[in-house]
DNA sequence: AAAAAACCTTGAGGTTGTCAACTATCGATT
DNA sequence: AATCGATAGTTGACAACCTCAAGGTTTTTT
């Protein structure tokens, strides 16, 4: 049944089929930028979901990993070691520990990132007007994402 | 101005920029199919790169997965003690082992495809127009792929 | 106050990932 | 045809990842 609705689908499937091609791609271009800065992959992807001045709960670190909090607690443990974030105390919530990048960490958070900037070769050739669709469209789609869901 | 260069960013750099968040949703969508299906994260995305009815080099799988040869070796046991797939020797090199997909392993991959194949809420709730322009734009994106990178 | 839930850590056990070394095979050179 | 260098896959060692179950601390609910 999976197969006999390809013809019916809609158009944002149609999309998002194309899109996952890109994905993996982008996941190989991630894998070596982590690779060359020395990180696992999971520590390179630990410090890209993390904003230099704006601390995160270890929990929610898993939430967007998409691993147990018991993974995170080993990845901030390598990365703590490494200097690259500290863990702080919220008094607010004395569960909590917040994960807050080091100026090296933020250093290297930008390399990784810098790693990943370019836009991959499919997209840089279409043209200048196709470009600026696709950026547009883009932008609309995750345009309502701030507020609503929370 | 967290970025000197972002106001002479391509707008092919901006639509990726905002891709990579898609790219994140997109991982934790993996992993979490990944899990339902009894797959670790790499016996899945193995899966997914292989087609039913066309056997693939050991040293490819290796190149798509982004990972070393002998790392492959390990996951192939692993979907070959499940019975998911096969290796077969190659007659016109020697050296050289196909990994195939059996029944079962067709089955379980087209699962993990099923998982996949929603489009995320950011993409869907686009308009139907909208929908289009981004499928037709990613069309040609990916268009020349085919003959000239190789 | 007691119970339930949330947050983080620890330990066990299997999987992933890299590296270096090894065997077998292929391709090109001599 | 014999050799040299490169390629394909495997193995072993070792660190890191990941999940699960269990435990301690703190918060929230009853």
């Amino acid at each position: 049944m999976a197969l006999a609705r390809a013809t019916e689908s809609s158009p944002a499937d149609e999309a998002w089929e194309i899109l996952r091609g890109l994905l993996a791609a982008g996941r190989r271009r991630f894998l070596v930028a982590a690779s060359e800065l020395d990180l696992h992959p999971a520590q390179a992807g630990a410090l890209l979901h993390l904003e230099p001045a704006t601390p995160m709960p270890m929990h929610e670190l898993a939430t967007v990993l998409g691993c147990d909090n018991s993974n995170v607690t080993g990845i901030v443990d390598r990365l703590e070691a490494r200097g690259l974030v500290t863990r702080r105390p919220y008094a607010q919530d004395r569960r909590v520990k917040h994960v807050v990048l080091s100026p090296a960490g933020v250093e290297l958070r930008d390399r990784v990132r810098a790693h990943m900037a370019d836009a991959p070769e499919a997209i840089r050739r279409l043209s200048e007007a196709d470009q600026c669709l696709l950026r547009d469209v883009l932008r609309r789609a995750v345009e309502g994402d701030q507020a609503p869901a929370g």
